[in-house]
DNA sequence: CTTGACATACGAACTAGTTAGTACATTTTG
DNA sequence: CAAAATGTACTAACTAGTTCGTATGTCAAG
């Protein structure tokens, strides 16, 4: 374990690629790709801005590290739910609020995918890391329909993708949107009241649009 | 009327403006506000970089009237709708898909909105014209959600800012996010029948929603 | 219906400051 | 010692904003 005395410095790769990674995370959320600034970035962090062209080669290259590394983190979310030991209904639910959760404690995950939108999701192409993901997540939500509709406590046979979207939607605009929407209607998104109906209120809609 | 002839300049400042905003508009929503090169947009304007900040002032500045712009082009969408005549869930079902048809049409205003989130609504502060408005929607919705309550159309009494939402995240999300989504789910959200069920699918939900 | 004077509208070229990226030297580690 | 890791100081290119000069419109006086 290397510990950094007085002055004398110790080498540490691992720890000085994740020290970048956290600030690189947060100042491309905050200003884009574009609007990020390498040298803020460097000053930030406990190393020099020669390190970061060291471990990541370019901007871009440090921001598509930023970007898969948000993603992995996400990755094992839903799997570790067990949702097949329960009702059908009860395990939508969960998964909504498992993804209304994990989107308002992650604005900077939420954000980075906003950028990426902005920049027709280039570089998402270019990682077949990120793009393998998520898709686990349908076959879990189409074995909840599945199970349902078989039971009769959905009369909608629905596509997963769809669901899944409708999911995401509101979860994520919730998080996304909440400046443009908080100012505009002067409501404050991440009040807790707020945050609670919201969460019921998704999940409600969703089973109340499955069971119509 | 001024014309342009062959090399003879003629003195235009309206149209001059007005082809400023157009390229530039193009040009933030697909690079952002950091990204957006005020070279690049004197460019692709018949006229020359001066004329921006002769009008506009600065980079932000152009980047505030682009904004501006564009949330008063959809200033009066509902309020020419006519949906006190209608039935209360037919007249929600009208201003879903007016709000749908919108979103789905207009881009640009959408990646604006992403990009001014991505500053915290900053800008947007700044600006009374764009604080005032949109307050009219949520009367509309009020308003129909009191009709279909007392007609007992809709079994549950909801906050008509939480609907706007509703709506507005699922048909924003398939827009803001159509790179990234189609990009992990293979899907392409322009697709005409997958615009079509998605139409159908958030009034349906809204609807059994509230008749829950 | 000219003329000329003044304000507005415009263009080309320039500048000062910023920013991504690098060359080179030095230290640490195995 | 050799390879990996790191710091310092630099540069070439870019970019927002400006300077200076010119053209155009208009309106009043002749």
């Amino acid at each position: 374990m290397a510990e950094r005395g007085e002055n004398g410095r110790k080498n540490d790769p691992e720890q000085t690629k994740e020290d970048i990674l956290l600030v690189a995370t947060h100042e491309f959320s905050t200003h884009g790709l574009a609007g990020a600034r390498v040298d803020s970035i460097a000053e930030k962090t406990r190393t020099s801005k020669r390190m970061i062209y060291y471990y990541f080669g370019s901007k871009e290259g440090l921001y598509l590290a930023v970007l898969e590394q948000s993603y992995r983190k996400i990755r094992s979310l839903e799997s570790d739910l067990h949702l097949s030991n329960l009702e059908p209904e009860e395990a939508l639910r969960t998964l909504i609020s498992t993804t209304f959760d994990h989107d308002e404690a992650n604005p900077d995950f939420v954000r980075l995918v906003s950028i990426e939108n902005i920049h027709h999701a280039a570089h998402m192409l270019r990682s077949e890391a990120i793009r393998d993901l998520n898709v686990s997540v349908i076959e879990t939500i189409a074995g909840i329909l599945e199970r349902g509709f078989d039971q009769g406590i959905f009369r909608r046979k629905a596509d997963p993708i769809d669901i899944h979207m409708m999911i995401s939607a509101f979860c994520f605009f919730r998080v996304s949107n909440r400046y443009t929407f908080g100012t505009i209607f002067r409501r404050n998104l991440s009040d807790g009241d707020t945050i609670e109906r919201h969460r019921g209120m998704i999940a409600d809609a969703v089973v109340s649009y499955l069971k119509s």
